[in-house]
DNA sequence: TAATTATGACGAC
DNA sequence: TCGTCCTAATTAC
């Protein structure tokens, strides 16, 4: 289920803990044997985020790319170096029950104890003997027993160093490239504002959004226009501009354009940085904090169907487009 | 225990 | 537009 942040945070996850590593590759699930094997032994060199999908780069001009899908995720586990960001955005910690799952990070009730046995103590510097699922966000279970850890559930690629693990499950996508595949996968997908930041990236994705009878709210998702923004951030971000999701996207203005793609920067840097898909901005500080604390209160429209627009009261409505549910208010996007 | 759901993407018609 | 693939947590029965 993650869009375009969580790939981010993962790929700083593997920065800090696996670049520079030479890693045991492995296969658990036995469906990724003769990649794990190609890959094993070889030392990571380099860790890209680009939109939805990450690249782990290897000695040996190997590339392991990885799309998580709707319900992929990566499991730490070990004395894991948590990046800044990380760190700090996971005060709120779930535990696993007897089956080593997790439960619910926001449950209020969850403790866990890290290794110094201390209740949520985040420390950044060293690492944390712990376990860290992370998906479209992330969830801290409770520390495993050994290390390595028991592989849990279906696990199609084990990345091992001698301090830490990477347990990665329910991918989409999984495979070996060698630098050119990368390239042309790369060089088709659309720009993503952490990749490209430049001027250049707004320009492209305006032209080519001017240049389309496609409805916007089919652009935003669609990857070769812009990568990283899946359901949540589209729905999202056609409210924020209060703009129709079936205007064709060469009839948006093109200030409203631009505007689209300095608003997806924006959001995607709050991401990054929180781990969370806070979509609504300039709340105080208080109604800040309710609304990171429930999944409910975080967004304008996504998921709030048929509950009243929060600026003009209209029922939010939900239908279908690109095959996804798309939530809109149909009175502020007139 | 089964059905449902999910923040994707692809290929066959 | 539809079916298909990937998996686990939650909800319904």
């Amino acid at each position: 289920m993650p869009e375009g942040h969580s790939v981010h945070r993962i790929t700083r996850q593997f920065e800090r803990n696996f670049v520079g590593h030479v890693v045991r590759v492995s296969s658990p699930q036995g469906r990724f044997v003769q990649g794990a094997a190609d890959l094993d032994g070889r030392r990571v060199t380099d860790a890209r985020a680009v939109g939805k999908q990450m690249f782990l780069g290897f000695e040996g001009d190997r590339w392991l790319r990885v799309h998580l899908g709707m319900y992929g995720a990566w499991d730490f586990a070990g004395d894991i170096l948590m990046d800044a960001t990380i760190a700090s955005a996971n005060g709120r910690m779930g535990q696993t029950n007897q089956r080593g799952t997790f439960l619910d990070a926001e449950n209020p009730d969850a403790v866990v104890l890290d290794s110094a046995g201390e209740n949520s103590i985040t420390s950044i510097g060293a690492p944390r003997r712990t376990r860290l699922r992370m998906s479209e966000s992330e969830k801290e279970g409770a520390r495993p027993e050994t290390f390595p850890p028991e592989p849990i559930g279906q696990v199609r690629v084990r990345l091992l160093t001698e301090t830490v693990c990477a347990d990665l499950r329910g991918p989409t996508a999984c495979e070996v490239l060698d630098p050119a595949q990368v390239e042309a996968i790369v060089a088709k997908l659309g720009p993503d504002p952490l990749l490209d930041p430049g001027p250049a990236s707004e320009e492209r994705f305006t032209s080519v959004v001017r240049r389309k009878p496609t409805p916007i709210g089919l652009l935003l998702m669609d990857q070769n226009v812009v990568a990283g923004i899946g359901n949540v951030y589209r729905a999202e971000l056609l409210f924020r501009a209060r703009l129709n999701p079936h205007t064709p996207g060469r009839l948006v203005p093109e200030e409203v354009v631009r505007d689209l793609w300095r608003d997806w920067a924006k959001l995607l840097a709050i991401g990054v940085e929180t781990g969370q898909m806070m979509t609504m901005d300039d709340l105080d500080p208080e109604a800040y904090r309710a609304a990171m604390a429930s999944r409910d209160d975080r967004h304008w429209v996504y998921k709030r169907e048929g509950q009243p627009c929060r600026v003009c009261g209209t029922n939010i409505v939900l239908e279908e487009m690109g095959a996804r549910k798309l939530y809109w208010c149909p009175r502020c996007q007139a």
